[in-house]
DNA sequence: CAGAAATACTTGTACTTTCAACTATTGTCA
DNA sequence: TGACAATAGTTGAAAGTACAAGTATTTCTG
């Protein structure tokens, strides 16, 4: 075990005092979000395969046409920041995986473009991150209820983005 | 505005392919997080004070019997590996807000234990980070709605927890 | 059209986090 | 008891991330 914080021994899930619904809420969210993403890290690693970030930039760009996206748009949908990204991306394209494209209208556009090997590496990894995904995710929810949840989500995100 | 990936542009929200409604709730929930944990953070540092991880430890132990907790309860309810924690505790107590003790029956385990000064700091960043949750959370969602997202993410988080 | 402002991206630096190895202490059982 | 395993926490090296400054290109404006 890669020395991950799991919740094993659960000292006494100490939200007793707490604060207020939407307070436990947010914690719930952080929390889910941190249990989760830590299991699809660990088994990303036990099968010997690239770390989640990896993943989430192809996947991002193999649902993008063209299979490739402006630098700037895929920042956002990952929300990480532009500086974060250009170095994120130097290292797939040094793993062969991807290809920094221009724009010939607009000369200071770059995109990241999925190359062949790239889409390989992500066939690959998916049924991982999938796997980890169906236990969270399947095994709780019906397709309506995740409809829900995702509705409430993006509600929760929209405020959080309209400035 | 310090460089953080807020959708403003929002080019089409390209999730028309996409996949199963398990899968774009999953996306739903990291891009939640992400947006909400980013606005809570841009407010901190516009309001002069400590990132929000501080703020994490410091509520975390604010809520515990004694004001204090072993490592590595700590460690398991912020989600982060015991190696980090060690780290992020080293800077809170050069900052005089927490300090270590250590138990009488087991001398491996040490506390984090809050200090007055941890307390007071705590109490002026709670605002900050109140009004980021009333703009996401409580603008929102009626209080029976946080607690049924609660429940649902906290049932999420348990199965993927229990291994 | 020149110059200022805005946009798109990259890079240098500093900080944070993780991973793996290490120390110290406690528990197990032969 | 005495060795072996398990547990709690810390630490050094490496990877990742963010912030601020910098370059290049485009757009706006007088």
């Amino acid at each position: 075990m890669p020395e991950t914080a799991t919740a094993t021994t659960s000292p006494s899930t100490q939200d007793s005092c707490g604060g207020t619904p939407h307070r436990e809420a947010w914690l719930a969210l952080a929390r889910a979000h941190a249990a989760i993403t830590g299991r699809m890290q660990e088994a990303l690693t036990a099968a010997g395969l690239p770390p989640l970030a990896w993943f989430e930039v192809l996947a991002t760009l193999a649902d993008a046409p063209e299979e490739k996206l402006k630098m700037g748009d895929l920042a956002e949908a990952l929300v990480i920041t532009r500086g974060g990204l250009t170095k994120l991306v130097d290292r797939l394209i040094k793993a062969g995986l991807l290809e920094r494209t221009f724009c010939e209208t607009d000369r200071r556009v770059s995109y990241a473009t999925l190359l062949p090997a790239g889409v390989e590496l992500m066939e690959e990894m998916r049924p991982v991150v999938s796997a980890e995904l169906d236990v969270a995710f399947t095994a709780n929810l019906s397709e309506g209820q995740a409809d829900e949840l995702r509705e409430t989500l993006e509600r929760l995100r929209g405020s959080a983005c309209d400035a």
